[in-house]
DNA sequence: TATAATTCATTCCAAATCAGAATGAATCGG
DNA sequence: CCGATTCATTCTGATTTGGAATGAATTATA
């Protein structure tokens, strides 16, 4: 029995909760994981978990084990790292972030960054909700806006700006709005996963903050819709400026009040916390930090010209 | 490839400096070693030890690799020691200690300790010469009198009265020396592994240290030796209590000068510091200690009777 | 200097192990 | 009550493993 080999598969089934769970993620066939499990509990001479045809239950000596198991995976990796080929990132670096944030912004870098680190591959998992990194096995989560979860570590790497925009057709059929308040004669495209969709936050330059109720004969839930909406020239929208950033520099779509300043939110890194970090996964970070500095779209305020 | 037996091995290679001598150790055969460290090599990608024919060197990333090793066991033997029947002492225990305090104090007292502990196995290795305990792969040493190496520790478990003695037939034949200063008319058997095998060092009740100078037709260089020349009347001998225990309780051995001090010797238990520490060596270093205190040969000075 | 002994690498073979497919039983959700 | 999912078990084929044998190189010994 190779321990090692056990001891990461029951590390994942406890995470988990699942032998099935753990045999896709580590590509192989459930009847392994369990057969692993069962020549660990064996070999311990102790039961690590109840299984019930369906549920998986730590026992008290499971969780005892539990505990020094991460850091013996941490260990190793460390002494694994510390040598040789390894030192070059390698390996299955799994990546979970927001659906359109993925289809804009991470697939078109990705190539680049695949060709710079050969030996690593991707699993990109694109999804709105927030996912436990520790459940799912993923390895790094890029975040747009703060984060809550402490076990995390967030590490900003880039910044949204949130500005009005709209097709340039519709501002031809509709007139182009001067201020904020001028919004409430327009179609707004709202976006139901915000607490107030139909409330809109704006600051002059001057400072002063203001709230502009808004409505529409479109409410959406996803940002690929908003994106979609925009460009069809359904109305105006609220939206991060990288969402239509291509449609942006050719004038197809066009940003509203330029007196006022955009809403910034941050763009996060996001990784678990206490566990020594592969080399994948700080170099990811490092690319993709490198890569939004460098675009306007995306660079942090500070950086931008004004 | 089991990487944990592959690193156990790896680490045990470094510190014997031999893939036959760990072969030994672990019940195996030197192609399994060779090739268990080939896999890690392979599996890491990079070369651990250099190897001529004869003699094994570690290469820089080996050095490296080796300087995680020992956290790994560490962290594997603490996890599983926490967890089931693991928690009851078992396993292979590799005792060392001077040969004649092993025939005479250590193996009577294995059955009962080994009886009590019906999971650990004893290989007793006994040996005059201060082994090493890493290189050998000890666990524990008993050691009589102080200890120098502080990457061991040492625990004091008993002490070690070193009396002057002789045959009852010898006394009868030569007479009895009163004081040490007489002894210079007797036949001294000396010790040949002492610094001076000649000066007995002698501190009399009322405090006053002196050095007699003694002689004698018989020099040995073990204390088997100097028990079995006692025990047949050739002389006098200055030597522990406990080597001739039986003969001088059944009154064939009588010690001298009972109105000196007998020097006394501390006996530790001696382990490797920093180490996880298996229940099976702390066991039995708490069975000893208790079995001394009960051995009037052996106990401290300090709970004697006056 | 020659011989014996020890060391490590390699090869080969038998035995053990392991992974995966198939199957079955239990449970959950609808 | 049915379909889907979960875990355990069994079986089989493939892989891996461990040990004996062998050979080359080196050291110790005579």
């Amino acid at each position: 029995m190779d321990r090692l080999a056990s001891i990461k598969s029951f590390v994942r089934t406890v995470e988990t909760g699942s032998f099935s769970a753990v045999a896709r993620e580590l590509q192989t066939t459930q009847p392994t994981i369990s057969k692993q499990i069962a020549a660990l509990e064996d070999y311990l001479d102790v039961q690590l978990l109840t299984r019930s045809t369906r549920k998986l239950k730590l026992t008290e000596a499971g969780e005892q084990f539990y505990s020094h198991c991460q850091a013996i995976l941490d260990t190793v990796d460390a002494a694994e790292a510390s040598v040789g080929k390894r030192q070059q990132p390698s390996g299955l670096l799994r990546i979970n972030c927001p659906i359109t944030f993925g289809q804009r912004i991470i697939i078109p870098r990705l190539k680049a960054f695949l060709a710079q680190y050969p030996q690593i591959e991707v699993d990109l998992m694109l999804s709105d909700r927030i996912i436990n990194l520790v459940e799912d096995g993923v390895d790094l989560a890029i975040r747009i806006g703060n984060n809550s979860d402490q076990s995390l570590i967030a590490q900003p790497i880039g910044t949204t700006r949130v500005n009005t925009m709209a097709a340039a057709s519709y501002l031809e059929e509709h007139g182009e709005p001067q201020s904020p308040q001028e919004l409430a004669d327009h179609n707004c495209i709202t976006y139901t996963q915000l607490a107030k969709p139909n409330e809109w936050n704006y600051q002059s330059k001057s400072n002063d903050p203001c709230v502009v109720k808004v409505n529409g004969n479109l409410k959406v839930d996803s940002s690929v819709a908003i994106c979609q909406a925009v460009l069809s020239g359904l109305g105006i929208a609220l939206a991060p400026t990288w969402l239509c950033c291509d449609d942006i520099s050719q004038g197809d779509v066009k940003l509203l009040f330029p007196d006022y300043k955009p809403n910034l939110l941050p763009i996060y890194a996001v990784y678990r916390r206490g566990r020594f970090q592969p080399a994948k996964i700080t170099c990811f970070i490092e690319y993709l930090a490198a890569e939004f500095k460098l675009d306007p779209w995306l660079a942090d305020e500070s950086l931008l010209p004004r």
